[in-house]
DNA sequence: TATCCATTATAGCAGATTCGTATAGTCGTC
DNA sequence: GACGACTATACGAATCTGCTATAATGGATA
């Protein structure tokens, strides 16, 4: 059974003689005819009557005409819908993200990516960097995006290393600084990342270099948690220039030295090719890390 | 997009390597290859990485898949029902008829017609002989069978006729006669069908023609209900030999003498081809009539 | 490193399919 | 009986299909 002669009997059943079904399919009538023969031999079935020259479906015609056009919209469909994949309308994006990234950042890159991708499936799920290394090594998501360093380091991975800054309350008296160091900070109320972060053992160490203080008052999860307290009034924090700028908008942000460097990576899945969809997405997010 | 460069897809994605695909489809590998390599062409899509001679499925291959797959299974499926309309195990058939063959004859009949046709439908309507007439000339049936005469005779009608015969319980008098005629009836208590019916008309004739006293006590619609006031003991009455005959089951029957015919037609659409299943049913509904 | 093995890709050819043109046949209508 | 509308058949050119032969690739192995 091949498409050409549903084509050409749906044509035909739809207009009634093989002169017009013809014209519509930019064929031949004698095309048609030898089409319609074909069918009906490799069928069996009497799909029409000829009389008096005229064609007369039979309702062995009407009955197989239902199977023929539902066959032929599956066909056509999935002719679309490989458009669709090819211009990008349409396709799934299954992000695994840390949190702070997962709740401004990306959030914001998607639905501006998604803006002329009506079929866009998206789904983003937040877990902390261990977590999200681990699910991209299942191979369940199409991308990532985790905090260096990770236990096992996997080999499709983009670095993005940055020097934080210092953050602090417009109406702050250090705000006035260009630059702050930790001698600045002497005995200042600090909001700092929990103990077993990287970012907290940095600071450990700076302070303890220049000899200064290090009062810290709060200890958080997430950049955006500390950020918050920041704004609150707690005390000063220190926060990448790039992920964490959605949270610091009514803050005041200057250079921190000595460098204090935080690193994220895009991770792929190594077994898997990523999509075309994802590879797009990944210049998108690329493009806004670099920033 | 052609069918067999899906076919080849499917296999390919379900088996993994071009060398089992082109085994599973019975052709040769480059056979595969440049069917592939057709379908990336024209839809535009990269279905598949080649890395170190060996494919690997992209993901815009696996949801391409899901549609290739669905109207691969939507063609195989017309191509079954082709099959099942040929072998006439799918169709249907609507059937209007008058009631006194709608409530045995007919039922007993599709039923052994429908013993080896699993996915027949069937629609039985049952309306009186002049409605039936008129259903069929909407060609919404493919079948009727109507008592005659009708008021409008239409042309592809297969008329059968019969002589009534007499019907008496057993254990009446009259039952030991071999023939019966009106003079034999004379007074007897008579169940017969109402006064428009042509039955009605010639039993009048017949018993004014013999000089017998015609005692009606009750007057049918149909021959079914004047058998069952027989069978009650309220008269003897008069039947058709074949349609009726389900009812007449604890009676005697003789012939009856003048002549009183009973003419019934199976009527088809004039202006529709019969589909082969009508035909069909038409040849056991025939033998049935004619015996 | 060289060789073998399994795989995919390409070239060339024979046969099948497709589809056009030309033409004949059929039927209803004027 | 001619005409118009339609379908069927014949035939040839272009295209498609699918084969064999063969090259190319890369991993495994000695």
């Amino acid at each position: 059974m091949r498409l050409r002669q549903l084509e050409c009997f749906r044509a035909l059943m739809l207009h009634g003689t093989m002169t017009r079904a013809a014209e519509l399919l930019g064929m031949s009538q004698p095309g048609i005819s030898t089409m319609i023969a074909g069918l009906e031999h490799e069928t069996g079935l009497t799909l029409f009557l000829r009389r008096g020259g005229r064609l007369q479906p039979t309702p062995e015609a009407k009955l197989f005409y239902v199977e023929a056009a539902r066959a032929l919209e599956a066909v056509e469909n999935a002719s679309r819908v490989a458009a669709e994949i090819r211009s990008g309308r349409r396709g799934h994006l299954a992000i695994a993200a840390y949190p702070s990234i997962s709740i401004k950042l990306l959030p914001r890159l998607l639905s501006q990516f998604a803006r002329d991708r009506p079929e866009l499936q998206v789904k983003i799920i937040t877990r902390n960097s261990a977590t999200v290394r681990e699910l991209v090594s299942t191979q369940q998501f199409d991308l990532a995006v985790a905090e260096l360093p990770l236990d096992y380091p996997t080999s499709h991975m983009e670095v993005f290393s940055y020097d934080c800054m210092c953050m602090l309350p417009h109406a702050h008296p250090l705000a006035k600084l260009k630059q702050i160091t930790p001698d600045d900070l002497d005995g200042v109320p600090f909001v700092t990342l929990f103990r077993g972060d990287p970012i907290y053992q940095q600071l450990a160490s700076a302070f303890s270099e220049y000899g200064a203080r290090w009062n810290v008052v709060a200890e958080t999860e997430f950049f955006s948690t500390a950020c918050q307290l920041v704004t609150e009034g707690r005390g000063v924090g220190i926060v990448d220039p790039v992920v964490s700028k959605p949270f610091t908008e009514g803050l005041a942000i200057r250079p921190f030295k000595p460098r204090i460097q935080y690193q994220i990576a895009i991770l792929s899945p190594t077994h898997e090719a990523p999509s075309q969809m994802a590879q797009d997405f990944v210049k998108l997010l690329r493009r806004a890390l670099r920033a």
